[in-house]
DNA sequence: CTGTTAGCGCATTCAA
DNA sequence: TTGAATGCGCTAACAG
């Protein structure tokens, strides 16, 4: 066991030698050293198993190649993934990540995170929170203050912000079209918590292509869920109660949408010969729903990717004195088709 | 916008008009500061929105108040719940979450992690990477040679270390004893990867159980999976090709099992007329599941929490020269029954 | 190529 | 109660 003080700079140079600064320039390739110099420095280090504090550097530096991330539970299959995409591409681009999660909107929690992750000296902030866009107004303020460069993640798009979005609007819209298409009309829908923004987005999507398709009375075939099977059960059941000729039901999440088929099948209606199923997020046990269900793929590990890299440019410019043009940077979802809302498919693997 | 050169304690001290020591006692809540002097520094703080930076404060004082984290992947339920728990916990102690994910057990990637953990100054490493044991020989070696306070999660208990663990070996065993009381006798399992700890130890339970209830030839109702869905479907399907009087399958994860219901409805068998199905883990869906899974609730959070409990008074004895004692805390998980394994729930819900 | 001198932002001795 | 020095571990200018 080694002794408890820490090994420093100065340990390895006495042992190999040499001016502590040498050991320094080796640690940082640089390429003013002999190399018979070098070797010998490389060799103490490991002998001595020095490791450098990069915390010293980041102080004198002032950078700390260390991003906040600060995301909202780890319950939900998106904000997850989305995590795991932020993680890979700060690992690749050299970052760190300095974690914080919200488990509700307070005010104060955020505070807290902001301040903390400043102190820390991150050099940008991932804010994959979704959430009602008025509760950003002060962060916005806040971040914008000090200057650390931000991205927000699934957030509405404003002047002036780094977005970058899943276009949930499109992913509806894909939803509801596949199953005009497959000859249901009366699509009723379960939302997601009114709070979100990808919630709106997606029931906005759902409208605007009902619309399109010239039915109304949508006032009727709506329902409110928090994203858990359990409401996509009661959600299909109000829905049901309120509309006798309901034949197909986009869920806002898969979850729900197992809800909604449990409950189908609790009441005697077979998917999807009496009425269709959809979902959105097509989480990996989606394709064992019974039916199998049809769903809108999400890629939420690109999206945090997408995120990072952003966040890399604004710091590169940064040092540079140089901006990014903020903006928006949509991913697309795409359909996938299962037995859930294709009568045909259902023939087969049932 | 603020301008871009840092706020330091020295703008505060000038605004205020007091040495800046003055200011650090302020920011420390040292006691011997006038109350007058304080406010006047307080307001200069808000004033100028200074944020104090804990890189420096670190440096002084060789504590980060950051915990490393290691975890495996967040594509699973329980690993992903065991951070949530290790997050909230951490937060709630003062510490930061320095978070690294691991895809897959690279040495050369699990070195660099550890390297940059003990760079970074974190006061100590909760590693919370599921796997075959032989893989940390070298990982213990690493970090008890520079001595940082480490916590195990879910992995073989060894002498020597602090291991916070879910008792998987009593959840399968509740499983089977379920079973068994259910009057099924030749209960198939479906296996984790070999690799995982846990799966060896859910394994060892069943095994246990089968032998103590004078079960044998187990060899032949036995079959590996992957925690998916998809292997859970194939390995079912083996067993049932293996086994003719097959009646019940004890699957390692809740995915396995929607796996298995999923193949066991596609040979027309009934759950649990014909089979009885049990899972591991209790995820949301799982009472979703056709029919609801009775499965193994674990309580991942709550082993999260307790890791980095133990991390903390870990941490609290270092700093008192003192140490503690290393062990074992263990977590135990319990059975939730639902209709996939008794015949009379079914009758009611089917 | 290598060593010297400063200083990052702050806490921790001291002295006043 | 406050201020002046000292140094955490390291990098960034210089000089040699």
């Amino acid at each position: 066991m080694r002794p408890k003080t820490r090994i420093t700079i100065r340990d390895v140079a006495q042992e190999a030698g040499v001016s502590y600064q040498t050991v320094s320039r080796v640690i940082n390739d640089r390429p003013d050293v002999a190399p018979e110099t070098r070797a010998r420095v490389q060799s103490a280090i490991t002998e001595l198993g020095y490791a450098p504090n990069i915390i010293a550097r980041s102080l004198i530096q002032g950078r700390s190649n260390t991003l906040g991330v600060v995301g909202f539970g780890l319950e939900l299959f998106g904000p997850t993934r989305v995590l795991a995409g932020i993680e890979r591409a700060a690992t690749e681009l050299g970052f760190s990540l300095l974690l914080s999660i919200l488990d509700r909107l307070d005010p104060n929690r955020m505070d807290a995170i902001i301040n903390d992750l400043l102190s820390r000296q991150v050099d940008g902030v991932v804010w994959a929170v979704p959430g009602h866009v008025s509760a950003f107004e002060w962060l916005v303020d806040r971040l914008g203050g000090v200057a650390v460069p931000t991205v927000y993640l699934n957030k509405r798009p404003d002047p002036g912000q780094q977005v970058v979005a899943m276009d949930s609007r499109l992913g509806a819209r894909l939803a509801v079209e596949h199953l005009l298409e497959q000859g249901y009309r009366r699509i009723g829908i379960i939302k997601g918590p009114r709070g979100w923004w990808e919630a709106q987005e997606r029931e906005a999507g759902w409208r605007a292509t009902m619309q399109a398709a010239g039915i109304d009375n949508l006032g009727e075939i709506e329902a409110e869920g928090d994203w858990s099977a359990a409401s996509g059960d009661a959600g299909f059941q109000s829905l049901v109660a309120r509309t006798p000729d309901l034949d197909a039901v986009f869920a806002c999440n898969d979850q729900m949408a197992l809800g909604a088929l449990q409950a189908a099948r609790h009441l005697g209606l077979d998917v999807p010969r009496d009425l269709a199923v959809v979902g959105f997020d097509d989480i990996p046990e989606a394709s064992y729903f019974n039916p199998a269900l049809t769903t809108v793929r999400q890629n939420p590990k690109e999206l945090g990717a997408l995120a990072v890299e952003r966040m890399n440019q604004m710091i590169q410019a940064r040092q540079q004195d140089r901006t990014v043009e903020p903006g928006v940077s949509w991913v697309q979802p795409r359909l996938v088709i299962r037995a859930s809302s294709v009568r045909e498919l259902a023939e087969e693997s049932g």
